[in-house]
RNA sequence: GCCCGGAUGGCGGAACAGGCAGACGCGAUGGUCUCAAACACCAUUGGAGGCAACUCCAUGCGGGUUCGAUUCCCGCUCCGGGCACCA
């Protein structure tokens, strides 16, 4: 009776020699070149979900395949320690966030030991460990001193539901939380940013070389949103030119047809130039808008003669010298370019909508299409209505508008950006600390480097009052002034957990340095991130902000400066979904891993994860599922009767090779191919399912009359255990060891590589067509040529029956595939 | 509204450069083994017709290009995602 399949043996044996042998560390000076594989770290929240599993899953293949290529395999793992949640919990059960923290990230750590995946534990990092935070802080320190982090009281996006502000990029289209799904509203706060603005240009520009999602490119250049024009200032009639308005156009070239121009409600010379006349109406139209939130302001269903009112006011339009109307309205922000807008109804929906509301005229400046019937025209054409400008294209009509403005000296070329700078502070505890104090003498003073970090207080009480704890801790919050030695406070604000993760990669290279931040050799030697493995949801959040840091850290001279990119190649893996939305703890159709490790096996499961569908795909968890993980667990089934070499008590013999056992040493190379190029392209489920269909064939050939040899057998076998090595790595050890007693270790070997010549078949089944229909099959050799091919075909007798005499018009042959008749 | 994906059997999916549609797995049906079951194994499995050889239909819908289209082009429908007064 042969020994059967023992998942739970096998797993719990290799994962305790792995940990004692220390398998995955990687050391710095390691001599094989290096590779970077990292997948995003995670929040802790708790065991492993099964979209964690897919993500490390993936990531632990191409770790373990490509130490196998001999290379030299980076690959650490850590925990986004702070954030949220913890703080949440510690309101609601009373435990302290570190230990709520701590005992999660024990529950997820041993989830990812059971998986299987291969990491470097001792370079474990967790944002909240003061060795972490010290470094978080002095590179806030160092931004700070170059300008890049600074602080302003600006209105800012405010949760009710986190009680803290938030960042333009975690409000979502709809203007509410990303996370608690509240109503974000405006408060005018003082608050702390970093200047990712000044990076804007080259965060854009540098997308181009990155090998990442299209998607993921396209979502960053909409969400940077540069645009190109002029800026230039309109005189308002009557007065001097310290009240001028200054406003931003991307269509300078269209500057003849500006009928009216518009200011933002808040725009600072509202309340100069508007006339007596309009002025009760100004104010009033202003002061209703300022009581409107940022939402309903933007989703105004409001008929437009409601959403503008007249000033009173007239610009001078430079180019014509005529005065236009000066107007309000609400759909001019503050926030973008100057606040103000020259309005041409002719080539703008939003000013040709404005326009037939107020009833003001409407001048054409680029001739439409014949055909066009009517409305604003945005495309190209002659420029019309325009005096010097007439007759030119759009492109050649701007330059000429702008090269005309700065020979005025009233405006110039300008670009501006969608993207505002990163609001960074937090009214919340669970942190890091942002390391100043405020001094009333002093102002803003850096918090000494030598007393780095500023630690969070543990015995802090934490109530739902809406304030961060820290403004309440005496001891943390009444400090001296490092500079005077006078009283001052500290501050309580922390930092955006996605500060955290905007370098913890560059930290992995040298975790343990203490005199910097970053190791300048461990990180020249490891960075950039080979490849970077994460959920798409992260496409412009943390993916811009730390491309921002490592450009920032780098020309500070923290970190290599030649690393301009910190992830060359993204993937971005599909999420699991039930019922169509994502799988989380709040909707409580979470399907925990475990169940599965302790069952069908971590091997199984990764199996299925590998097989279900591409990579880069949702997938919906649903009723079947089960049944798939029972499939991929019976093919390990059947991979370990072969492996033990007990598959039904079959005899192997001992021969020289008959044509069979030749044919089968051939797909074992063609296998290896196979699998070689399909993980190449991240075709994982095309490569188990040749797995598969290998071993169906081998089962096959070793149970035929004529039986298998037993070194073509071992062959198939040897190498099949290789390439499943990634996928499935605990069977595979096993199976290998036993195989080759005293052998190194399956995922030590060398990857293999399959012959080119054995990889070639030498009969293909040729297709012939009757005017494109197949009609037949026929066998032929691979090295069949054109006119062999079609005397093949034409004396075949199904063709023959199947013309019945009429005449071929036309032959088409593409050897050794098709051959197709047309009749 | 704009941009980007996607739609293939009962289900997940395959077809990599325009050339055999449905690989592989799940499910289903029948069988072998067993006292019986579980496990395992074998066979069949897109639909319709036919005893059968075989025929017809079929990759969301409608057109087109081509000897030949799941694949390319045009026009729709539905689903998913991103952006959305950014001047």
């Amino acid at each position: 009776m042969a020994e059967h399949y023992d998942a739970q043996a096998v797993e719990t044996k290799w994962q305790q020699r792995w940990e004692q042998q220390g398998a995955y560390q990687v050391d710095n000076d390691d001599p094989r070149p290096s590779y970077y594989v990292l997948c995003m770290y995670p929040y802790p929240s708790g065991p492993a979900h099964q979209g964690h599993i897919r993500n490390y899953t993936f990531g632990d293949l191409l770790v373990r395949q490509r130490t196998m290529q001999g290379y030299a395999v980076l690959s650490p793992i850590g925990f986004d320690s702070f954030g949220l949640p913890a703080e949440n919990a510690a309101i609601k059960t009373g435990t302290h966030p570190r230990l709520y923290t701590e005992a999660r990230i024990e529950e997820l750590k041993s989830s990812l030991k059971r998986l299987g995946a291969s990491y470097d534990w001792r370079r474990e990092i967790r944002s909240h460990d003061p060795l972490y935070m010290r470094w978080n802080q002095l590179i806030f320190q160092k931004f700070l001193d170059a300008g890049l982090a600074y602080r302003k009281n600006a209105p800012v996006n405010w949760c009710p539901g986190c009680q803290t502000v938030l960042a333009n990029e975690q409000v979502l289209a709809d203007g509410t939380c990303e996370r608690s799904g509240d109503v974000v509203v405006k408060r005018d706060l003082e608050q702390w940013f970093f200047r990712i603005t000044d990076y804007a240009d080259v965060l854009l520009d540098e997308l181009d070389g990155l090998h990442w999602p299209e998607r993921v490119k396209t979502m960053q250049r909409n969400w940077i949103g540069r645009s190109e024009g002029a800026e230039f200032e309109l005189r308002v009639d009557g007065r001097d030119d310290e009240e001028a308005i200054r406003v931003f156009t991307t269509r300078p070239d269209t500057s003849f047809g500006m009928t009216f121009v518009v200011l933002a409600p808040e725009h600072p010379l509202v309340d100069r130039i508007t006339t007596d006349d309009r002025r009760l109406e100004v104010e009033a139209f202003v002061e209703r808008v300022r009581h409107e939130s940022d939402i309903e302001r933007q989703s105004s269903e409001a008929p437009l003669e409601r959403r503008g009112v007249f000033t009173g006011a007239h610009a001078i339009n430079p180019f014509t010298g005529k005065p236009v109307p000066v107007f309000l309205a609400d759909y001019v922000l503050i926030t973008y370019g100057t606040g103000a807008i020259m309005a041409v109804p002719g080539q703008d929906q939003r000013d040709w909508d404005f326009a037939t509301a107020f009833d003001l005229p409407i001048i054409r400046t680029v001739e439409p299409p014949v055909d066009w019937v009517d409305g604003p025209y945005l495309g190209d054409g002659p420029a019309v209505n325009s005096d010097w400008l007439d007759g030119l294209p759009v492109a050649q009509a701007k330059a000429k508008a702008i090269d005309w403005l700065e020979s005025q000296g009233i405006g110039e070329r300008k670009v501006n950006y969608r993207l505002r700078d990163w609001l960074l502070s937090r009214q919340r505890y669970w942190g890091c600390p942002i390391p100043v104090v405020h001094c009333p003498i002093d102002g803003i003073v850096k918090v000494p480097e030598d007393q780095l970090p500023v630690l969070l207080p543990d015995d802090v009480e934490f109530r739902p009052t809406g304030e961060s704890p820290l403004r309440y801790h005496a001891g943390f919050l009444y400090t001296t002034c490092p500079k005077c030695g006078g009283p001052a406070e500290r501050e309580t604000d922390t930092m955006d957990t996605f500060v955290d993760s905007s370098w913890y990669f560059e930290r992995f290279c040298d975790p343990w340095t203490t005199s910097e931040p970053i190791d300048m050799e461990a990180a020249t030697r490891w960075m950039a991130v080979d490849q970077y493995i994460g959920g798409i949801e992260h496409a412009i959040l943390h993916l811009l902000y730390a491309r921002f840091y490592t450009r920032a850290l780098g020309d500070l001279g923290l970190a290599p400066v030649d690393v301009r990119e910190p992830f060359v190649r993204l993937f971005t893996q599909g999420m699991i979904t039930m019922d169509g939305s994502k799988m989380s703890k709040s909707r409580g159709n979470l399907v925990a891993p475990e169940h599965y490790f302790d069952g069908v096996g971590a091997d199984a499961l990764r199996l299925f994860h590998l097989f279900v569908g591409p990579p880069a795909d949702d997938f919906d968890w649903a009723e079947q599922t089960d049944q798939m993980i029972e499939g991929c667990h019976r093919f390990l089934g059947r991979l370990w009767r072969l492996g033990i070499r007990a598959v039904d008590r079959v005899e192997l013999v001992e021969r020289e090779p008959t044509e069979s056992d030749l044919e089968m040493e051939k797909e074992t190379h063609r296998l290896i191919d196979r699998v070689s190029s399909d993980f190449d392209r991240w075709s994982y489920n095309t490569a188990v399912a040749a797995a598969m269909e290998f071993v169906n064939a081998v089962y096959r050939r070793i149970q035929s009359p004529d039986a298998a040899r037993r070194e073509s057998v071992d062959f198939a076998v040897d190498s099949l255990l290789l390439l499943l090595a990634p996928m499935a790595p605990h069977i595979t050890a096993e199976l290998w060891e036993r195989r080759h007693p005293g052998s190194p270790s399956v995922h030590t070997q060398a990857w293999p590589v399959a012959d080119p010549a054995q990889v070639k078949v030498d009969v293909v089944t040729m297709v012939v067509q009757l005017n494109g229909k197949v009609c037949t099959r026929i066998e032929v050799g691979a090295g069949i040529g054109e006119s062999d091919a079609i005397d093949l075909v034409q004396a075949d007798p199904k063709v023959v029956k199947a013309i019945a005499g009429r005449s071929v018009k036309r032959v088409i042959a593409r050897p050794p595939g098709l051959v197709n008749l047309v009749v």
